[in-house]
DNA sequence: CTCATTTCCGACTAATTTCGTCGGAATTGA
DNA sequence: TCAATTCCGACGAAATTAGTCGGAAATGAG
């Protein structure tokens, strides 16, 4: 029931992004600095969310990324998404890869409804929050500035 | 962000232990047969199942196992945090752990709150539904007879 | 033009976790 | 006494995680 490193160190790259949002790229090696993780891994990281849309690149000198949108159209659904995969406790409830191995009869298996409830509430909470509303959180607690 | 089998066939088998409450020790080998799953990776859940209060067992013929308590005041909360550990979305939440390697400074994380609102909204599912819930769910989609 | 900066890409590896199996000892009721 | 059953620890294969590494391609500044 973890967040691997890919999701947790993903959205704190996009979180950083946020709070700079409109002052251009930013190259990575600033990013990995302050969010204190290794650089050639968000690399790999930020080629998938920049695949995925999530963000816009720009090569060279001056270069780095910058969020695709404004903060409050990213959730961080979309992000651990990209990251981490389909957002469900198991994966019969994944419709996209069907129905799983002993998950024949989906309205007979009652422990179904169980990590159905689960899985909704997880992403009650990760649809609904935006960067925009973790960057207003950081301005409340004054840890916005200077980044 | 997943459960894993140990998590997925331990709810199952105090599932079905749920189902069969009352008729004493049930053995594991039945259990396996009906919910199709290994019984040699049965045996391992259920000792750690029983070390933590969860199970009753007798050994010998005729032995086998059953709830130690009614199935209204076992919750799958219990159940997963034997098999699985802590639900934490992030090592940093838990706090029997301590505080996580760059959360030094907890209340300026922005990102805390976040994990912890996941934290809670997952818990808040896992700790209130009891294998009697499951067990009423059952009897009403008609598949608890028989077992 | 040149060069430092920076993204981009694919392959590789080490460590950890997951998902079990296996052999045998101990207990118990028939 | 014997079959059924739990109990226990060690073992192993496969998958996942968490990165590293080397180098190619692009690009702005001087």
């Amino acid at each position: 029931m973890r967040v691997s490193t890919r999701g947790e160190y993903g959205v704190r790259a996009m979180f950083d992004l946020a709070l700079n949002y409109g002052s251009g790229p930013i190259p990575l090696r600033t990013v990995a600095a302050r969010q204190m993780v290794s650089e050639t891994y968000l690399e790999q990281l930020m080629g998938a969310l920049r695949k995925a849309g999530l963000v816009v690149s720009k090569r060279g000198a001056q270069g780095g990324y910058e969020l695709a949108d404004p903060p409050e159209r990213i959730t961080i659904g979309q992000i651990i998404r990209v990251l981490e995969g389909p957002i469900t406790p198991l994966d019969c409830l994944d419709t996209d890869s069907g129905t799983g191995p002993y998950c024949g009869q989906p309205e007979q298996c009652v422990l179904r409804g169980l990590w159905k409830q689960l899985q909704d509430s997880m992403e009650r909470v990760l649809d609904n929050t935006t960067l925009e509303d973790l960057r207003q959180n950081a301005i409340r607690l004054g840890v916005a500035q200077g980044q």
